[in-house]
DNA sequence: AGTGCGGCCTGTCCGC
DNA sequence: TGCGGACAGGCCGCAC
């Protein structure tokens, strides 16, 4: 399940090979997405350069020379290089021939993911729009989060993997933030004091960046862009582990249904 | 305006 | 061993 640390390594991984290049051919299998990709999309992209391949939240942005390409991966995409001879497979939706002999193609099989062209800025985008800071950016803050929770209620753990609030914390690194800072998933965020928060915001913040040099979390089949698995699993804390020993404190991990989520946690380590 | 929940999908896993 | 059903999970969009 592609979390941001997924998205930008696999985004610093296609990099080199997509940026300047010039599409030469498009071809769609299926349109069914999570929205329906438009049926003008091949016409549009053909004979355009991607500029830049940028990043914001779990979106990956081609910037081209008359609009962007917004693709989000849901639960079960992904995107890799291929040698222009590479026959498609099942659950493999689009191919995007450049002219470096590479082909860009990309596997979805649940597809929650999505395939968005836009004329105007992608921040503009009505799905970009509303999305909150970057977690990895200075306006990510104590004080930020504490100023976001003064208008609402809840527990903590929704609330970190509520996009308007900060972007990219998904269920795996939600878990395993708020296990490194000690926190417990269901603590009302009214309750978090400044001090907290900010100990909320560094283990994100280090969670997120780990994860990020680790090359990500292969929890099914996730892989990078040269289809290489990531490592970060080997470094969680909590997620999946319920009934196991706490590796800080040795007491059981926990499960329990938070948010309509799974949060694992260390009731003993976590208040 | 904030909160809660249904729904979209298929691969995987569990129990019978 | 085979099969059905539950489950996972991002996150939008609607209902309250």
């Amino acid at each position: 399940m592609p979390e941001l640390p997924e998205v930008e390594t696999l985004r610093r991984g296609l990099q080199t090979h997509v940026e300047g290049r010039l599409i030469r051919s498009v071809v769609i299998r299926e349109r069914r997405l999570r929205w329906p990709v438009i049926p003008e999309l091949e016409d549009i992209l053909v004979g355009q350069r991607i500029h830049t391949l940028r990043r914001r939240a779990k979106y990956l942005i081609f910037e081209c020379n008359r609009g962007s390409l917004l693709l989000h991966l849901g639960m079960s995409g992904s995107l890799h290089l291929l040698s222009q001879n590479d026959a498609p497979a099942k659950h493999e939706h689009l191919d995007i021939f450049l002219d470096n002999g590479y082909l860009l193609r990309y596997r979805d099989p649940r597809r929650f993911g999505c395939l968005l062209w836009t004329a105007d800025p992608p921040e503009a985008h009505h799905l970009l729009a509303t999305l909150g800071p970057e977690p990895l950016t200075d306006k990510f803050t104590a004080e930020y989060l504490q100023a976001r929770a003064a208008n609402r209620q809840g527990p903590v753990k929704p609330f970190l993997m509520d996009n308007r609030v900060v972007v990219g914390v998904g269920n795996i690194y939600a878990n395993e933030s708020l296990f490194l800072a000690g926190i417990h998933p269901a603590r009302s965020i009214r309750e978090i004091n400044l001090h907290r928060y900010r100990l909320l915001v560094e283990a994100t913040r280090a969670t997120l960046s780990k994860a990020i040099a680790e090359g990500g979390t292969t929890l099914r089949d996730f892989a990078d862009a040269e289809g290489r698995p990531g490592y970060f699993q080997q470094s969680l804390q909590v997620y999946g582990r319920a009934g196991q020993a706490c590796l800080h404190c040795g007491h059981s991990i926990q499960i329990r249904v938070i948010g309509q989520r799974a949060s694992y946690y260390c009731s003993h380590c976590q208040s």
